[in-house]
DNA sequence: TGCACATTGTAAACATTGATTACATTTCTC
DNA sequence: GAGAAATGTAATCAATGTTTACAATGTGCA
């Protein structure tokens, strides 16, 4: 079994949670100055080790910035679960609304892991299975909740596959317009970007179920 | 004056178009690689000079980027200008129609260009007049025909703001979802991404438009 | 025409970074 | 306790962005 980690004793040799403190390491060097300026050299002089320790346990920058993506990925899941779990028994058009909102919440508030997990060029979705099960999950989640909609009646379209795409766009696309900046335009209102968004979404939830 | 540019005489010691050349070649290499592996050696071997004469026209990686960008925004603006001038005569929602499925178009057509343009650490928005006025002119005409659209009374809701976000929303996240691989789910069936994404555009247009 | 001078290229260097290799130290297992 | 596996260091390499000193070219003006 592995030894507990000793977070401050560095006089050893041995780092003891190395791999956990680089992936802590990047994450505190994406909030600084971007996803994209993270170096695994500056990540390994965090952590108190030499720039060819990190290989030990990564592959490579991609590696490591997956791990950090996978853990980013697993929080967001379980933010979203556990949204639905707080509305159980109440219908699906709630179900939805709700999931949205913890999705915006949590790209509003997490903005620097929202990017690195959906940049594309930073992360290697394919060679993690934890990354592609926990997107998955929350896709479900979303299109799920439209799908019970459908079944019980609530939607004033039958055509359930655009009405899931377009809830699914609506969301992605108000987070990645955060992300991207496209909120200033509106954010000069006395209202946060994260409450502009919100209700676009009650307003979309508005145009698709029926009254 | 300068000069006409000699597109292949390069037993000459100036280039003669150096600029666009870089820039050409920028393009090339993103198109085989992805925006984020362009390499400033690398198009400056292509365009046949030295590693440092880049430099004499651009200040930085960045600034070459933005070039590219700038060029790929203004015949984006164009498509999208001349596909609001090709429906003259329609109503404001005929319009937005217009406007959004060149939007997706271009997105689909030219997911390099879009995603260069869309992405926020390879260019500088803040440096570029042109960027930002064609960026500008683009959201202004899908606003506008929202807006339009809301003050001939075509629209069931009155809320102008929420309804703009939503459209802009949905045509930005549909692009978005395209360049991040979102449509892997439903390109199985025998429709492109770019037929769906329209599809779900119209899907929208009739949701917040009265019949 | 000829000549200062700005423009635009080259060559060589530097710092930063991702990654590898040879070797040292620690820890685990038997 | 002895070897083997794991995990660190030091040195090194190649690629890249960028700068600097210098060379070649083009321009405008006497």
């Amino acid at each position: 079994m592995p030894r507990k980690a000793k977070p401050s004793s560095r006089t050893e040799y041995h780092h003891g949670n190395l791999r956990q403190a680089l992936i802590d390491a990047a994450v505190q060097l994406a909030e600084e100055n971007g996803p994209e300026s993270v170096s695994v050299r500056e990540a390994a002089k965090r952590a108190g080790v030499s720039p060819g320790a990190p290989f030990r346990h990564f592959d490579s920058k991609t590696a490591l910035m997956t791990a950090v993506a996978e853990q980013a990925m697993a929080r967001f899941r379980s933010e979203i679960t556990t949204a639905v779990e707080n509305i159980s028994g109440e219908g699906p058009i709630k179900r939805f609304l709700a999931i949205g909102v913890a999705y915006l919440r949590w790209a509003f508030q997490n903005p620097t892991n929202f990017q690195i997990v959906s940049t594309r060029s930073l992360i290697d979705w394919d060679g993690s299975d934890s990354l592609r099960r926990d997107n998955e999950a929350v896709r479900s989640l979303l299109e799920g909740s439209m799908l019970d909609a459908q079944q019980q009646g609530l939607l004033k379209s039958d055509n359930i596959v655009e009405t899931q795409i377009a809830a699914r766009a609506l969301v992605y696309g108000l987070a990645r317009m955060h992300i991207d900046g496209h909120f200033q335009h509106w954010a000069a209102a006395e209202q946060t970007g994260e409450q502009t968004a919100q209700n676009v979404l009650k307003h979309f939830v508005g145009l698709v179920a029926k009254d």
